[in-house]
RNA sequence: GCGCCGCUAGCUCAAUUGGCAGAGCAACUGACUCUUAAUCAGUAGGUUCGGGGUUCGAUUCCCUGGCGGCGUACCA
C-alpha cells in the first residue's frame, strides 16, 4: 500500500486518477463476436476494465484486463507509446487498477484476442493488492469481502447473475399467469403467518415495538379480502433464528394468493413454475444437485402426508395414542420435548422417517391439523388441513394451503396459538385482530403458496451452502 | 445453543519431540520487443487472532476470550 500511495504522488500531478466516467465502445464480449470485422477494418475499440496480471518483456507489456463478461489482453509497446507513457503503464499502473485503453484489435501468435494499445488512461487507482489468482480464496473472505470473490472467480460472478437471472424468469412467470406484484409491509406492529421468532425494533416518533416480518402471509390475504384476485410478492423475511448452510437470518420468500383456488390448484401452479425453472435452466427438465439426477420433466409425486408414515411405521397412525406415538419417538431416537402435542410428533417422526427420502420432487398433502393454523381443515378428511409441502433432496422447497377463511374458525386457532404462547412456545403466532376483522368482511376461497427463494436457487445452480447464493450472507463483525 | 477442527507476511499455505518463523503469488530493484500461473537475478516484508499461564525457551503445551469452517439442534 506504501508504494502504490508513492505512485500516485509520482503520478498525482500530471494525470487524472479518478476521473468522472469512459466512454467504451465495446466490451469484451462484443470485441470477441466481432473480431473478424474489427481487424479487418482495424477499428479503433475503446474498452475498459481491471488490471488482472503484468506481463512484461522489457520494451513491451501484456496485461490482462477482465470487464464483466469475461476480459481481454491488451498489448503495450514502448516504440508505440514512447518513454514516458509506457513508464506509466509498466511501472505505474498496478494489479488491480481500473483502466480505459483505446486500440485496434489482432491476435498474436498463441491465438490470443489482443488490443494493440494506442492510448490509455487510469479509471480508477486500486491501492490495496488483489489477492492471490493462483489459489482461491479463504471460504472466509468469500463470503466477508464478496467484493474479492467476484473480481477474482467468473465462476462466483456468473452463480449470482444466474441467481438475477432465475428472479426476472419467475417475475415472467407470475407475468403470464396473471398474478400481480405487490409490496407489504417490511415494519408490522404484530408479526405472524409462520411460526418463528420475529426480530424487533422500535419506532421513536410512535414510540412503539415494530416487528421485521416473518412472512407477508396475512398481508396479502388482506389484499384478496379487498378483491385483488392474485397477487404475489418476492420479498426479505426475517427470522430471529439459528444459522446453517440452509438458513440465513434475513432470507427472500415467494408468496402468492389466488381467490377461487384451493391446493389442489396451487400444486399444478408450483408444477408449472418448477418445471419452467428446470427447462430454461436445466438440462430439458433435469438437473443434477449434489450429484443426484433431479427430473422436473415428469410429473411430480404426489403423497398424503399419513400415508407416507404409515408406511415407515408400518401402521396407520390416525388413531394412534399418544403414548404409543411417544414409543415410537423413543424406538427412532427422537428426543421428546415439553409441550409437544400429538401433531407436533407426528411431524417429528414425518422428519426423521420420511423427508430425507424424498429426493425427486414430490408433494406431501394433508397434514395433521394443529401444525397448520392459517390452513382450512380437509374437505374430507377429520383432524387434517389441505395443505402441500413441496420436498425436494430431503428439504422443503414450497408450502401451501386452500387458506382458512371462516373468521371464527380462524379466532379458534389464534385462540389455540395464545395458549401455545402462554405455555412457553416462543415461535407460537400471536391473535391478529385487524386480520380477523379483514375476514370478517369476506374472504373468497383461495389458495396460498410460499417458496423459499434462497434455496430454489441453490436447487437451480447445484450449490450446497445458501452463503454461495447470498451476496452478503449474514457474519459476526470481524472485530 | 452444543461438539469437533482451524486462525502464521497483502493473499494461499508450511514449520519434525517445545529449540534461530519459511515458500509460492503480490510488492520493490535490475535484465528481456508476441507474453499466457511469462522467465531470470536480487531485495524487503511478521504483535504467529487477543489476554493469561507452564517453561531456561511457546507458532507448538494449558486456561480464557474473539472470529471462521464442519457436524448437530430449532427453523424455510
Amino acid at each position: 500500500m506504501e508504494n502504490r500511495l508513492a505512485k500516485m504522488e509520482e503520478l498525482g500531478a500530471q494525470v487524472a486518477l479518478y476521473p468522472y466516467a469512459y466512454e467504451r465502445t465495446h466490451t469484451s464480449e462484443q470485441v470477441r463476436a466481432a473480431e473478424r470485422e474489427l481487424t479487418a477494418t482495424e477499428t479503433k475499440v475503446r474498452f475498459a476494465g481491471r488490471i488482472m496480471a503484468k506481463r512484461g518483456t522489457g520494451k513491451t507489456l501484456f496485461v490482462p484486463i477482465h470487464d464483466e463478461g469475461g476480459g481481454l489482453q491488451a498489448y503495450f509497446r514502448k516504440d508505440d507509446l514512447g518513454e514516458d507513457r509506457f513508464h506509466v503503464i509498466n511501472k505505474l499502473m498496478d494489479i488491480g487498477d481500473w483502466v480505459g485503453v483505446s486500440g485496434t484489435v489482432f491476435r498474436t501468435r498463441t491465438d490470443e484476442v489482443t488490443i494493440k494499445v494506442e492510448e490509455f488512461e487510469f479509471l480508477a487507482k486500486a491501492i490495496r493488492p488483489l489477492p492471490e489468482k493462483y489459489h482461491d480464496l479463504s471460504l472466509e473472505n468469500k463470503s466477508r469481502r464478496r467484493y474479492l470473490d467476484l473480481a477474482m472467480n467468473l465462476e462466483s460472478r456468473e452463480r449470482f447473475k444466474r441467481r438475477s437471472a432465475i428472479v426476472t424468469e419467475i417475475r415472467s412467470f407470475f407475468a403470464e399467469e396473471e398474478f400481480l406484484e405487490v409490496e407489504t409491509p417490511v415494519l408490522q406492529p404484530l408479526y405472524g403467518g409462520a411460526t418463528a421468532r420475529p426480530f424487533t425494533t422500535h419506532h421513536n416518533a410512535l414510540d412503539m415495538t415494530l416487528y421485521l416480518r416473518i412472512a407477508d402471509e396475512l398481508y396479502l390475504k388482506r389484499l384478496i379480502v379487498g378483491g385483488l384476485e392474485k397477487v404475489y410478492e418476492i420479498a426479505k423475511d426475517f427470522r430471529n433464528e439459528g444459522m446453517d448452510r440452509t438458513h440465513n437470518p434475513e432470507f427472500t420468500m415467494l408468496e402468492c394468493y389466488a381467490a377461487y383456488w384451493d391446493y389442489e390448484d396451487m400444486m399444478g401452479l408450483t408444477e408449472r413454475m418448477l418445471r419452467r425453472l428446470a427447462l430454461r435452466f436445466g438440462d430439458e427438465g433435469k438437473l443434477i444437485y449434489g450429484g443426484v439426477d433431479l427430473d422436473f420433466a415428469q410429473p411430480f409425486a404426489r403423497v398424503r402426508f399419513m400415508d407416507a408414515l404409515a408406511d415407515k411405521c408400518g401402521r396407520d397412525l390416525m388413531e394412534a395414542t399418544t403414548d404409543e406415538l411417544v414409543a415410537l419417538l423413543k424406538q427412532h431416537d427422537i428426543p421428546l420435548k415439553n409441550g409437544m402435542g400429538r401433531d407436533k410428533m407426528l411431524d417429528e417422526l414425518f422428519s426423521e422417517l420420511v423427508e430425507p427420502g424424498l429426493v425427486q420432487p414430490t408433494f406431501v398433502t394433508d397434514h395433521p391439523k394443529e401444525l397448520s393454523p392459517l390452513a382450512k381443515a380437509h374437505r374430507s378428511a377429520d383432524g387434517l388441513v389441505e395443505r402441500f409441502e413441496l420436498f425436494v433432496c430431503g428439504f422443503e422447497l414450497a408450502n401451501s394451503f386452500s387458506e382458512l377463511n371462516d373468521p371464527r374458525e380462524q379466532r379458534r386457532r389464534f385462540e389455540a396459538q395464545r395458549a401455545l404462547m402462554e405455555a412457553g412456545d416462543d415461535e407460537a403466532q400471536p391473535v391478529d385482530e385487524d386480520f380477523l376483522q379483514a375476514l370478517e368482511h369476506g374472504m373468497p376461497p383461495t389458495g396460498g403458496l410460499g417458496v423459499g427463494v434462497d434455496r430454489l436457487i441453490m436447487l437451480l445452480v447445484d450449490s450446497s451452502n445458501i452463503r454461495d447464493v447470498l451476496l452478503f450472507p449474514h457474519m459476526r463483525p470481524e472485530e
